[in-house]
DNA sequence: GACAAAAATGAGAAATGGCCCATTATGAGA
DNA sequence: TCTCATAATGGGCCATTTCTCATTTTTGTC
């Protein structure tokens, strides 16, 4: 999300000053949508209003986007992209699913916290940008799917078990932000554990194991 | 929700014809505002098309809604309480309660299953407005806070858990509308007792035994 | 049937938002 | 320094939506 030198990846070729140019207009663009959008909503963004945070005109929008669909797109996918880079590489190293499950839920509703605009980003994207759900599910379905392999889970693992994992992630991030709630992260860990098919005992005790876990190898 | 005779409730001095032509027209708004909104979703749908709907002009709406939001208010606020109203008297018949969650759970769906319009503009509302959850949670909360008085949940009632029971409710919800997931009742109810604290095998049996119960004093 | 109150009309004002395009400014390379 | 492709401009078109209001139609009552 930063405005690094490459957008994407590294480059192979140095860019050329005008590549350079346009990438930077590019990100002011969607920086400056990620700031209104985090703000006023995604729908209550109107493009001029991106065009003017970005302190361009409202015509050269278009020569990046090729509408709003398409910017709305990429800044909620940035997001995603972001919070993914952001979580721990500590998660791939836990070998229980539950615990992945465990803790790959506190990261993500701990770093919205941390990023407020990618957090509120979210929140609007979950009932204004349905896709956004497909990024944001793809880790989770991993951790659930090994979790079922080791038979922590007794849940089948189906489209519907992940909306509702997905809706408690919502509930959680909203908790958090909104109603400052510090142990959001915690519980929602926790329900989704529970909703997998493990005990309140269980779950309860793979979190606070995961949580010891993190503190120790984590600083 | 049907045109009878009263609006609300029963009236002591019969209607003079005026306001037998007010009540009928306001209904005919709501009515028409209730196909759309299921059919489009409430920010879909504009005043016009509702009055085109109903067959009025206009301005004609403007004498009976103060503006959009009162409408959209009504709507949900009448969809609620008809689903309410639909709900088994079985449900209030039950001691346990867990059972009393299980049931209304699985009932809450199946109606809305069973009126797709009320199901349709629930869904809606989830998203495009917020004060419709005070509404449906109102019944819920009377039944969570009696099983725990019961010991039958671990889980201390709050208004996170009270938004996650709700976010399963509208996966629920969508499940059964959109993907005709036919034990999405079932499944949604098992996943709130889970998230109240119950066993994974306790929370079927459970649910279970309410069904049985429901078939055989149901009919 | 006349009359006044209530109900309904529908054109349009005002505001907003998405998108286009004729025009101008910029700066990299010859 | 000159040239031209690229970048940027910003006014404006078109569609939409909410809400108002002067006017017309309906209707209960005397």
């Amino acid at each position: 999300m930063q405005a690094k030198t490459d957008t994407t990846t590294r480059r192979k070729t140095p860019l050329s000053p005008r590549e350079a140019k346009r990438d930077r207009t590019r990100a002011r663009l969607t920086q400056a949508a990620l700031r209104l959008m985090a703000a006023r909503g995604i729908n209550g963004t109107s493009v001029s209003e991106i065009a003017a945070e970005a302190e361009l005109a409202n015509g050269t929008f278009y020569l990046y986007f090729k509408d709003k669909a398409e910017i709305v797109a990429a800044v909620c996918h940035a997001v995603t992209l972001a919070m993914h880079n952001e979580m721990s590489s500590l998660r791939l190293s836990l070998e229980q699913g539950s615990a992945r499950v465990a803790f790959g839920t506190q990261q993500f509703i701990e770093i919205a916290a941390t990023e407020p605009s990618w957090g509120r980003l979210l929140m609007s994207a979950f009932t204004e940008f349905e896709a956004i759900k497909d990024d944001i599910s793809r880790y989770m379905r991993l951790d659930v799917a090994l979790g079922v392999e080791q038979g922590c889970f007794t849940e089948p693992v189906d489209e519907f078990v992940i909306d509702t994992l997905l809706a408690i992630l919502r509930a959680g991030v909203s908790a958090r932000l909104n109603d400052s709630q510090a142990d959001a992260g915690a519980r929602a860990a926790e329900y989704h554990l529970r909703v997998l098919g493990m005990s309140a005992a269980d779950a309860h005790r793979i979190r606070i194991a995961t949580d010891k876990l993190a503190e120790q190898r984590g600083s």
